[in-house]
DNA sequence: GTCTATAACGAGATAGAC
DNA sequence: GTCTATCTCGTTATAGAC
């Protein structure tokens, strides 16, 4: 499957791995180079940008994935609040399966560039305005209230950012689970 | 200020600082001993253990830090919904005078280590449980159930990390102050 | 404890052949 | 587009004089 992937593809790909363990100083584009398989030259010469550049990219296409995660996540379930209880399990899983390595694949990223590289925080806005963008919608189409909505979302993506760095930092799923509940609870105070 | 503090402690204030902004991999220690004013062998003479060992009291020099705001902001006001609103205000305003550059002092450095440097990890661990200690104590105090107050002093935490987050990167408080109002909207569900 | 100097290495980035 | 080679700089870390 990586291996039909276009060369340019394979290095977002990792590219954005990386960038999400280890985040941006952390990763080297010679590691990037290697572990994509390809030429150290190959990634200039698909992202002229530089390292920057490649970020940056590297930040919209996990910005792409992660957000499709969590649109299917929220489709799973016709309630929001139990819709947003079943996202918070896709993470958890997700978190387990990699050994509690995966995180949100933009935060360590955006935490060390922030107010440093504008490229790099601008796209990561854009990010979090979509998640936020997609837990609205599900609320709206609910019949919440537009600014309920709007309030809400922020809420849940900031609450499931903090849980998954927790439960990273903790190594089990429980501040997951507790995010989940407190989500649902809020949500349904709201109706 | 500063100036009176000792060779030793200068070293940790700086290197805390730098960490907070631009996290582990993005300091370098020479940088560290630059804005300390300190030669780079101080660094090491004080710190035997490296990069890794100075990051690591760093990060419980910053532990303490924070644990010291949040007891004073906690303390601020007696009935704890409201403790948690004047919390998220502190930090907002803390935000916004730094030009929304300074947020928690140990999440970068958290994200970036996690599940490859232990000794950091767990130094992190250690300054989570005692935040969540505060926050739950404040809640036990008031008469909330055990169980209760250790879950909410999960997520009053990890919703303002994400939080503030959040606003760093929209360089706004809005994020910050959506949160303090659904925290204290939680905790008052539960009485 | 602090100074200067430097070793050893890896980083980002580029050049030019093919 | 990819290869090899390389430049330049910054990094962690140490040595030895004072």
């Amino acid at each position: 499957m990586v291996a039909t992937l276009g060369t340019r593809a394979r290095i977002l790909d990792v590219a954005s791995r990386l960038m999400m363990r280890q985040g941006y100083e952390g990763t080297a584009i010679k590691q990037i180079a290697t572990e994509a398989q390809v030429a150290l030259s190959s990634v200039y010469h698909f992202f002229p940008g530089g390292k920057q550049g490649l970020a940056t990219e590297a930040v919209r296409h996990a910005d792409e994935h992660f957000a499709q995660m969590l649109q299917d996540a929220l489709a799973s379930k016709d309630d929001p609040a139990e819709a947003v209880v079943a996202l918070a399990w896709v993470v958890a899983e997700y978190l387990r399966d990699s050994d509690w390595q995966d995180g949100c694949p933009i935060t360590a990223t955006a935490l060390e560039t922030v107010g440093r590289i504008p490229e790099i925080q601008q796209a990561v806005e854009v990010a979090f305005e979509r998640w936020r963008g997609l837990v609205a919608d599900k609320l709206r189409r609910s019949g919440f209230a537009e600014a309920d909505a709007q309030e809400l979302a922020h809420t849940v993506i900031n609450t499931l950012e903090g849980a998954e760095l927790s439960a990273q930092v903790s190594r089990t799923p429980e501040p997951m689970e507790i995010a989940g509940r407190h989500l649902a609870r809020l949500i349904n105070s709201y109706r």
